[in-house]
Parts: C-alpha cells; structure tokens; sequence
RNA sequence: UGGGGCGUAGCCAAGCGGUAAGGCAUCGGGUUUUGAUCCCGUGUAUCGCAGGUUCGAAUCCUGCCGCCCCAGCCA
C-alpha cells in the first residue's frame, strides 16, 4: 500500500547517517579473500555493498583480502573480478588489497607496541591455545605479557627482517586474558610466515591477521559503513578497539548481516573444494555448482540473481531460502527475454502416412507467443517429425491431452494429427507411430480453427540438428546439505543427464552463451566451453513450471498412500 | 554451565503502543495452438512460550524455551 518500500535495517542506517550529518558520502566495500570462487551468497554482499553506495551516490572499493599467502592465487582474485563485473558492478579505480597496505599496517603495529598495547609473544602455537582458556574459564596471561617496549620493538622488528622461523614469535594485542569474549583475550594480529604472496610477492615473511588488517584498511579507504555477515559480530569489539587505540582519521562503522543459505546446495569453501578436488563436478563453473561462475555457465541471467537477492532481503535472521524462490526468479526474466525453438529431448518418430514423400513446407513460427515485434522464423515440415516420447501413452488417464491411438494432437504450428497405428519392436518398446494429418488445419490456414485438447512440439526428422542436451537437477538429497558431515552420503547421483537431442535448423544459428526456451521444456543455454562443430551442446538452465508433471506426482504419492 | 545474536504462515519479509503489508510456494477458477505465460480468487499466522504494564501489546518489562555463532599463528 504504502508508495515508499520499506528499507533494510541497513539502509535505514545509512539514511539515518546521512540526514544527521554524520556522513555527506557513503562508501562501502566488497572484500573477499581470494582463496576460493565467488556464490550466491557473495551475491547478496556483492548486491548489497554495491547497491547501497549507489543508491547514495557513493562509492565500493573491491577490495582483495588477502592477508594469508598460502591459500590464495591470482586465479581466484581474477575470478572473482570477472563476477562481480558480470554481476554489472563497477569499482572504478578502487581496486585495492588488504596487501597494499602491509606497510601502514605495520607502522600502525609498532604504534601499538608503543602505545604499550601489543607484545611480541614466543609460546607455540599450543601453548597459546592452551592459556586461552575455554569458553566457561578464564585464560591466563602469557609469560611473555609484560616484555618492555624497546624488547617488543626490537623483537618486531627482527620478525620482519626474517631473523626468526614461521611459529617462534607472534605479535598480539594486549587486551584481557578473561574476557568473556574469546576475540578479545589478546588475539594475534600478526605471526610470521615465510611464504610468497599472490600481489606482495616475497617482500614480507610476517602478515597481519584479519581482525587486524581489517578494520584499518577500512579506515584507510574512508569507508563509511563495513558490511560484513553474523559471525563477525563478537568481531565488532575487536574491531573497535583497535580503531580506539590507533584513532585513525576516519572511523567506519561494522554492521553485520545473515547469510543467504540455498536450500540443496553448499556455500561452504571446504564443501565447494570437496567437489572440485574430487572431480564430482568438472570445475568451479559446473553449471550445477552455486558459484557466480557456475550461475553463468548455467545460463542464469544476471537480473534474475539480483532480483532474487532484493527478494531475500537483508536481515539478522537465519535465511534457508528454496532453490524454487531462485529458479522463479530466474523464469520470470528468461519468460520475458528468451526467444522460443523447438527441440525433442527424447525421440520418437512420427511418419504422417497421407504427407506426400518428398514435400517440404515452410511452417512460420512465432519467436515469442508476447512479442510479435520478436518477428518469426521458419520450420520446415515433412513426412517424418520426431515428437517428445513423453507426449505419447499408449494407455493414457482421461486428463492426458496429448496423443494417444486414435487421438489427435495440434503438431505446434503446423497440423493436426491423428494416431492410426502404434508400432513395437520384439521387446514390445513403442518404436514409431504411424499418424495421419489433417491438410485443412494448417496454423493460419483453412479451418485451422479447429480445437483440439493438446499441442505438442516437433522437429522435422531430414532437418533436425544432433546435440547433447544436458539435463540438471540439484546436487544434494537433503535441504541442508552444509551441515552435513560427509557430502558424499547426500549427492544426488542423478544431478546430471545427458540426452541426445533433435533441434529444429534455426538453432544451429545461435551463438554460445545465448538462451531460449525450447517450448514446453525449459529454457536452455547454448554452452560456451564444450560445443565444438561437430558436436553442439545445451544446458538446461531450469524446466518450464509443468501442471501437468504435478498431478502425475500427486496422483502417484496418493497410489503408494493407499498401498 | 561463559559471551554474542536471532525467533511474525511451507520459504522469505514488513511492522517501531491503536487492533497482522507484500513476495514466493500452495489451492481454486478464467484465457491460451507452450498443461508455459497472463488474469482473477484463495491464508483459522496461539506474531517462540508464560506472566506483567496499558483503555489497548507482534511492538514496552520480566522469566523461560528453541536455533545460530565464538576457544585458528583462517577469513
């Protein structure tokens, strides 16, 4: 009812900020750690970080996070540059990473041990462990805790000239060894590590640590308001206090959100590299994984992932949203933009017995039932067409309107035809069916008119195009397979099909990556990697809704009820 | 058993002391040469539970319950 849509907690926030005066320009960040592909749940941060500056007219930094060497390369920081521009998102010059700062981080460092609120530490790893204490008990102070200035300096300082291995020293922060909060009981802000790094190459051997790292860079960017996701919260006073002993010029602002969770899909880096490692997917683009690149692969249109994120919304609560929420999105935009063809997934030929031999005409095919200016194209008709197996049943329900024997079907666009004679192989395998057609109900013709229950769609046997079709379904048996401990006991084994297909000419024309709906199915997307000249190769992008498939799934579960 | 969050319909989500928006899904119906689209219509929501304050509570207070996150030299 109401002529303002009502904002985010965020926005509201923001707009809060700006009326007060607090802020005049908002500037955001997007930053991941290269060390894995972007996903729908990045979406979200990417959508919200970029849509906010916008909507303000403000600005994003895409900022690389990558404060642990090791675990991160230059082809994730290029993937991840590739998808957010896809997602249409534009950083300008602000392309930045947590690595060009190493040098005002560690000033801002030996700041710290001169405030007399940072000490180098030399416990292992273990023993800092264990005098963290535990959730319920206090921790104890480390004996290395109250080391003078000039030691902690000079320690530094040689940490960073390489005089000592990865592990014999780290630099914390002097916070409180009881605190209740496990992130304030003096956490490590940097450790040495002698490792490459994917933009800093081999000019550091100690990296600062992202609690750290984080909330300066922000401030060094001028960033307004840090979005980042819930589990960052009990981060904030952390965050905070080193903002309070450094006091930067600027102060941004930490705001947490909830993650977006897909139902029957991973968002998990470890999951998502199970997958890949083990080869159950063909790569970070599998058209089934929930990465960006994937999504792309897929053929999923960038306004239906954005539409479908503004959907979600932004809130702190929990989100497990349905794969059905997503793949509406993604039919909503495709039913309005994708152009229709014809093609037969599963094959079986039709002969018209009373169609002359070796005539061939020209049938005109609307491109879009909602768009004339779509304009149409040809499809040549002729005495043999394949038809989909599924809109044949020998024994068909009184409410199957497709063909049967001595049924008649509308051919889509062409005639209507009547099922004479079913033909068997040995196995008793409906192999062909021989059909008459009716000259006088051609589209557009005569007394075309003429109604029948069912439409079904062909493609003309001599002119059909070959193509492997793959079909997809989810990846995962259960809704949340993120909290599974062994994705392997909840794959779905059937989340790929491959068919050999029938196309109709016209789609031998369209380009790789493009889309359109093959009537009556689904749409699907010309695959941009593994087509090649001699074999043409679709994805299906999602099915069509299907009325139909529903009742027979109803009318099944109510069969194996009464049973 | 410590700390930090979150609970409004199947899934999301508005609501900010004045009597429960909206979207998706579902279920009816109409149109249709895609069982699609489109169009109409459709919800008995104990607002997690229990008390309290108030003329009036999803909104304020108290207690309880449930779920999520935190003990990396990961982010």
């Amino acid at each position: 009812m109401s002529d303002t849509p009502s904002r985010d907690f965020i926005r509201q926030i923001i707009q809060d900020d700006l009326e007060s005066g607090k802020h005049d320009e908002i500037v955001t960040r997007f930053p991941p750690e290269p060390n894995g592909y972007l996903h729908i749940g990045h979406v979200m941060s990417i959508c919200l970080n970029f849509g906010v500056a916008e909507e303000n007219n403000g600005r994003t930094f895409l900022r690389l996070d990558d404060t642990n060497p090791g675990k991160e390369s230059k082809e994730y920081v290029d993937a991840i540059k590739r998808d957010v521009h896809w997602l249409g998102f534009d950083w300008g010059d602000r392309l930045t990473h947590a690595s060009d700062y190493f040098e005002q981080l560690y000033e801002s460092a030996l700041r710290l041990i001169e405030l007399g609120c940072a000490y180098v530490d030399s416990l292992s790893a273990d023993e800092i462990r264990d005098y963290r204490g535990t959730l319920t008990e206090a921790g104890r102070n480390s004996p290395y805790r109250d080391r003078g200035v000039e030691e902690n300096r000079d320690l530094f300082r040689r940490m960073r000239a390489g005089e000592f291995g990865d592990g014999e020293h780290v630099l914390r922060a002097k916070i409180d060894m009881s605190s209740p909060n496990m992130n304030l009981r003096d956490p490590a802000i940097y450790r040495i590590r002698h490792i490459p790094h994917q933009n800093a190459g081999d000019e550091w051997c100690i990296y600062p640590m992202y609690d750290f790292a984080h909330g300066l860079s922000d401030a060094y960017e001028h960033i307004t308001h840090s979005l980042c996701t819930l589990e960052f919260e009990d981060h904030r006073p952390l965050y905070d206090w080193f903002l309070d002993q450094l006091e930067p010029p600027h102060r941004p602002r930490q705001i947490e959100f909830s993650r977006l969770n897909l139902a029957f899909t991973v968002t998990s880096k470890r999951k998502l590299n199970t997958l890949v490692d083990e080869g159950i997917v063909s790569g970070w683009d599998d058209p089934r994984m929930p990465t960006i690149a994937g999504m792309r692969r897929r053929g999923y249109p960038v306004a239906a992932l954005r539409e479908f994120v503004t959907r979600a919304g932004v809130t702190k609560k929990d989100k497990l949203i349905e794969m059905g929420a997503l793949e509406n999105c993604v039919r909503e935009t495709l039913g309005d933009t994708a152009e229709r063809r014809m093609a037969v997934l599963k094959p079986l030929k039709v002969v018209l017995t009373n169609y002359p031999d070796d005539k061939v005409e020209m049938m005109q095919a609307m491109n879009h039932p909602a768009k004339p200016e779509l304009g149409t194209r040809e499809m040549p008709f002729s005495r043999e067409v394949w038809i989909e197996r599924d809109d044949f049943m020998e024994e068909a329900p009184r409410k199957f309107f497709r063909l049967k024997p001595g049924g008649e079907v509308r051919l889509r666009f062409a005639y209507i035809i009547r099922c004479d004679e079913v033909i068997k192989d040995e196995s008793g395998e409906v192999v062909e069916l021989r059909c008459s057609y009716d000259p006088d109900t051609r589209s557009g013709t005569g007394s075309s008119d003429r109604k029948v229950k069912g439409t079904i769609h062909w493609v003309s046997c001599q002119h059909a195009i070959d193509a492997g079709v793959r079909l997809y379904d989810r990846l995962f048996t259960v809704a949340n397979p993120n909290s599974a401990d062994d994705i392997h006991a909840v794959l779905n084994p059937e989340s790929l099909q491959t068919v050999d297909a029938k196309l109709e000419p016209a789609l031998g024309a369209l380009a790789a990556g493009q889309t359109v709906q093959f009537e009556r199915l689904g749409y699907f997307c010309h695959d941009e990697l593994d087509d090649s000249p001699t074999s043409r190769v679709f994805n299906r992008i999602v099915t069509l809704r299907d009325s139909w498939a529903r009742l027979e799934k109803q009318a099944m579960q109510q069969q194996t009820q009464a049973l």
